[in-house]
DNA sequence: ATTAGCACTCAGCCGACAAGAGTGCTGATA
DNA sequence: TATCAGCACTCTTGTCGGCTGAGTGCTAAT
């Protein structure tokens, strides 16, 4: 009986006018709007059948017995890796980034980025702070707080200032700590934090003796001060109201769990550090995420590299593939099967 | 015929238990319950009578013909100026405050703060950053970027760290820098921001021949990053989704305003900065607090001063008794009428 | 292979109806 | 004169049934 494949160039063609559909609209879509909607001249009665195979493909399914389908994640997925078709970027919108990001001499750039991230594509925005392994140490400097507790500044390139307290065992005087300064500014500036914590073990190993109680009170606590010190990493959210916007979040439950997802940042910080790992664009549907609070939620990814630095966009389920469409320009192929 | 007044003893009394079983119950309370709850003994049909005067008063008022009575703003207003009684705080919630702002050696005690006061509440609490005026220069430093530009440090009393970029018109060597960061450092160091901004500007008119080329950049660029520089104040707010659970805020449009209100911060800057001019604890219940988006929110404001900085709590409207109560050990005057 | 036609299903909407809650008013009572 | 019981009235809320429109699945015709 089954002659025929299920899935022919036209399935697919009726599945992406589906999904576009469903993207603009937000509803079930019937098959009699796809039926003048689509490209091919089809008749509902036709376009029905081909639906019934793509939903016992679990591509799409139907709500209730007479509403319209609705794709499926996997339809989803099918669609953002073979049939999805990116315009590139509108000019004008270009402009605006462009404008944003340079004219603005505000030093955290990151936050104006997010606010463009989320007002471009109406969703929220998240830009991931830059990690601390790749940062370059400019300067370090030690200032006396009390007699067992100092502040320790560090300013990286990127032009940041980090700064951490740290308990010392001992008391410092103001020339040990301007010596202490000295040393480590001469020895470590313009190193990458991570190799300067190599080469403060390997000194600390090698010339223990050979080193005055100076130094090595400077090297530790400049280890001290390393320590989850500069760099502790988050992200910069922006626009998370335009989420309210969505019918998929009407929900207060679901709306809940999902802010407060984002304002305890550990788990959402985990599953950007995975994306950061990947090179490209990365979609994210549903519950491929792995973390319940986003099921209802999709997300794309993409890095960045500006010094180093990574970026993220978060996007309700559904409208994802406009958005795919809006910020990125790439055009991906398109595949028979 | 009006020959009893309508405000007495008794009609208060009625109004205070009214507005306790609504901020508990949160649904308009009709005479029957409370005839049963309020300690005086009376049928519901003398209570509908009392309630027929406190609605002539302005006081409560039914949102239809046959639903309870609901306070007015202005029955809130009142509620809060003469009759509420507010509990000592309990001493496992007092120990609870304490250990969390005493033993965290974190480096901002505030948002802990803020944290703590939400969880307290239930509600969302806001801390606000120390003022500019009052903070007091400890260091400052700076440290060449390129050939116009350097990155300004400026570490404060309350060991906090401010860093601001400033553009130079002419090129500074390392020595000039130095020689700058020690002149300032011993002649402002230990005074507050705002004394030392008259200072300088003194010195500028004063002594201007009398200083070497050196002292005036030195002065200059102290200036221009005292300028909006440190302390460019904010608040952090927390615990914003407990206002979701709130059936006044249901309403996703409201919600989604106040959201944004909180997101773009200068309006609630704004309203802040007043209260801190009062001395203690205030009260703002829906629109006295003049901000359109919180409308349908109360505030509840208190004055801190460890080193000098505030604080404030935000409520939703309806509960914010019960927050006062629990909140503040204040124990306010009953007046008669 | 496609399509027109038909019967079937189901969500959404509307009106009717009953129950419940609360009020205002009147007249009785201490 | 203050309080209160009783009664009629109003208004919300929930439920039930019927109707409509959208959409489907199936069958038979082209």
């Amino acid at each position: 009986m089954a002659k025929r494949q299920l899935l022919n160039e036209r399935s697919l063609q009726l599945l992406k006018s589906l999904i576009e559909r469903y993207i603009s609209d937000g509803q079930p879509v019937g098959s009699r709007v796809l039926s003048k909607d689509a490209d091919l001249n089809l008749s509902p009665a036709t376009i029905r059948n081909v639906m019934a195979d793509l939903e016992d493909l679990g591509l799409i399914h139907s709500p209730h017995t007479s509403a319209g389908r609705v794709p499926t994640v996997t339809g989803y997925r099918l669609f953002v890796d073979t049939l999805l078709t990116v315009k590139p970027i509108s000019s004008p919108e270009l402009f605006r980034l462009q404008e944003g990001l340079l004219t603005e001499n505000t030093p955290d750039v990151i936050s104006v980025a997010s606010r463009l991230l989320s007002e471009l594509s109406q969703m929220a925005g998240v830009v991931t702070l830059p990690k601390r392994e790749l940062i370059i140490l400019r300067h370090i400097e030690f200032l006396p707080l009390s007699n067992t507790r100092m502040l320790v500044i560090v300013v990286t390139n990127d032009q940041e200032v980090h700064n951490k307290i740290i308990n010392t065992s001992k008391t410092f005087s103001a020339s040990e700590l301007q010596q202490a300064t000295n040393y480590l500014n001469s020895k470590y500036a313009g190193k990458s934090l991570i190799a300067i914590r190599e080469a403060i073990l390997n000194d600390l190993q090698a010339d223990r003796e050979a080193m005055n109680q100076g130094m090595l009170d400077a090297v530790n606590m400049a280890q001290a001060a390393l320590e989850n010190g500069p760099g502790k990493d988050g992200y910069v959210l922006s626009g998370e109201t335009n989420l309210m916007e969505f019918s998929e979040l009407s929900n207060m439950e679901r709306l809940k769990t999902l802010f407060e997802a984002f304002s305890q940042k550990q788990g959402v910080l985990h599953l950007l550090d995975q994306c950061m790992k990947a090179d490209g664009v990365q979609i994210f549907i549903g519950e491929e995420s792995g973390y319940k609070a986003f099921d209802h939620c999709s997300l794309i990814t993409a890095p960045y590299r500006s010094a180093t630095k990574w970026s993220v966009c978060w996007a309700s389920s559904g409208r994802l593939a406009w958005l795919m469409k809006k910020l990125f320009p790439l055009s991906m192929s398109r595949q028979n099967y």
